[in-house]
Formats: structure tokens, C-alpha cells, sequence
DNA sequence: TTATAATAAAGGTCAAGGAAAGTCAAACAA
DNA sequence: TTGTTTGACTTTCCTTGACCTTTATTATAA
């Protein structure tokens, strides 16, 4: 197993024991008992725990520095819940695939998830509902799939 | 016998000896083993274990890299396909929610998956819709969505 | 005593090198 | 023509070490 996976493991696992996903290292203590250059600890958190795998890090030079890593909740279900009560009582076709467009990018949903909206707001689900209810019901069907994305 | 068929066979040998479908390779050791370039690896892998046969390739490069070929064993297509033609052009609610729980059990879908049908389709939703189209537009919901998961 | 300079103790950056796997097109075979 | 084999070149990921920056502590000069 590669050095970087077992100081990944490592970091998770302090992480786990910790009762608050907060734990400070010394980047020089670590990497000895790691068995690693005091760098590698810099790749290892700068390529697996980035603020986009839900990690945040801090750090202090000089005497008594350390680097803090703590497991850090994301900002997902707010921007969905935002984005849910953006949509409003109605939405037509195109302004759902802007807004899913939006949502795929800012990552709020995978591939998979908007796939599966598609599919429930299309043309064929919706014929069957009369013209006048289905921006209304586009809207509701969107809102509340994005609701189970929440988490 | 081409060279080809011979690694062709062989992972496939592999994959019976492992207990769970799933075996790892190192490209350039195998390709040794073999006694083939290693190239010719990625080209055994790209014409007969493709999704469509029935496997999934994951890799890793760099140092202790390694190639992961897994066979997904798959008759959920079928399956799927055969839950969307049963349902016909109606469905209430409560059939809904045992249809579902089947597709669970039979993990022809995902947790996640149901509960996002389950959200598409719930009173909040429907209740715009008037009475006598509530179980076709269900219907239909359920259907596209389900078509969405036959890979 | 106080202001400043030197030193020590951290962590940060970056580029080079190595170890894999991936790509692609040319040659070859059925 | 279609499928196979080969190897040169590319990309990705990991490891290492030399050098840099920041902060704290200690020594020195006014």
C-alpha cells in the first residue's frame, strides 16, 4: 500500500477518534512516525483533503506550530435549500435545464441525479397533464428531488 | 491461439479463482507474465471487457498503480425492464410503494434512488394534479425514472 | 531596562525524478 | 477489411530533498 493512502488512512482515523472531526498534527513529529519526508504530509493533505472532500486545514509556523485538520460539513444543503426556494410555484422547461445545468456544475447533484430529474420532468411524463399545470408541476417535482439531495 | 484470447482467458481465470468478481493487475508485471507488451493489456481490456460484457475497468497510475477489472454480473436491465412494462398506464399510490420495495429488495435501484422517486411522486407533488390523472401521470414517473437506472 | 539582532523551531513551496498506466498510429495478420 | 501486435510518446501520481517563510526565543547593545 502506497505511503500516501496509509497517511491518509492515519489522518481519517484521528479524525474519527477526535469527538469534535478536529485534530492537530506536528507536521515534522507526524511524518517521523509516518516514516516520511515532512513534505509528503503537504501532498498528502493538499491532494485528499481539500475543501472539495469536505476537509479544512490550518497552520502555524514558528515554535509550537502545528496544522489542524478538521472534517468540516459542506455548504451543500444550504445552497440546495436556496436554490429550492428560488424555484418558486412555477418553471418551464428551459429554465429547468439552466437550473440544473447550474446545479451539475456547482456540484449540488451528480450526473446521475440531474439524469433522473430529466426523466421526471419530461415531455413524455408531462404530456399527460394539461398544458396550464405543468410549469407548476415541473416545479414541484424539481423542488422536491433536490430536497432529498440534501445531506 | 492469438495472444489476445490468451489474456482474455486468463483474467477471466482470475476472476473465478477470486471470490467476488473483482481482480487486480499490475498492467506491467501481467503484461510479463504474459509475455506481451504492455499495451496490448489495455487492448485486451477495451475490446472484450467493456461495460457491455458485462465488466468495469478502475485504474490507478503512479507508483503501485494497478489496474481493477471487476464482473458486475448484471441481469438489471432485463429486470428493470421487464418492472417498467408491468406497470402499465396506471399506478396508485400504495402499488407504487410495493413496486418500489421490490425494485429496493431486488437492488435493481439504490436507496437513494427510491427515495428520489418516492419525492417525485408524493402527495406534495401530485396534489396539483387533478384526481383522474394522478395515477397515469405516477405511472409515468415511475417509469421514466426506472429507465433512467437500465445502465 | 528596553530595543534590536541572532538563532532556533516550526511549517511551506517547488521542481526533479521515478513508477506506474494511457494513447495512438503504424505495421501486420486473418 | 477487420482485428491484432508493437513501441514511442504522454499523462498521472508519488516521493524526495533543497531551499524559503514565519514565529518564538534568546542574546546583545544602548
Amino acid at each position: 500500500m502506497k505511503m500516501s493512502d496509509i497517511i491518509a488512512r492515519t489522518i481519517i482515523e484521528l479524525l474519527d477518534e477526535s469527538a469534535d472531526n478536529i485534530t492537530e498534527i506536528q507536521r515534522n513529529e507526524f511524518a517521523e512516525t509516518m516514516g516520511c519526508v515532512p513534505s509528503q504530509i503537504n501532498y498528502v493533505l493538499s491532494s485528499r483533503f481539500t475543501p472539495e472532500h469536505g476537509y479544512r486545514i490550518e497552520s502555524y509556523r514558528g515554535g509550537g506550530g502545528y496544522i489542524r485538520i478538521s472534517r468540516v460539513k459542506t455548504n451543500k444543503p444550504t445552497a440546495i435549500m436556496h436554490i429550492v426556494n428560488s424555484i418558486g410555484s412555477s418553471l418551464d422547461a428551459n429554465s429547468a435545464r439552466i437550473l440544473l445545468d447550474n446545479c451539475l456544475r456547482a456540484s449540488l447533484i451528480t450526473n446521475e441525479v440531474a439524469e433522473i430529474i430529466f426523466a421526471a420532468i419530461s415531455n413524455h411524463v408531462l404530456c399527460t397533464v394539461p398544458f396550464s399545470l405543468r410549469d407548476s408541476l415541473r416545479a414541484e417535482i424539481v423542488k422536491q428531488i433536490l430536497l432529498t439531495q440534501v445531506n
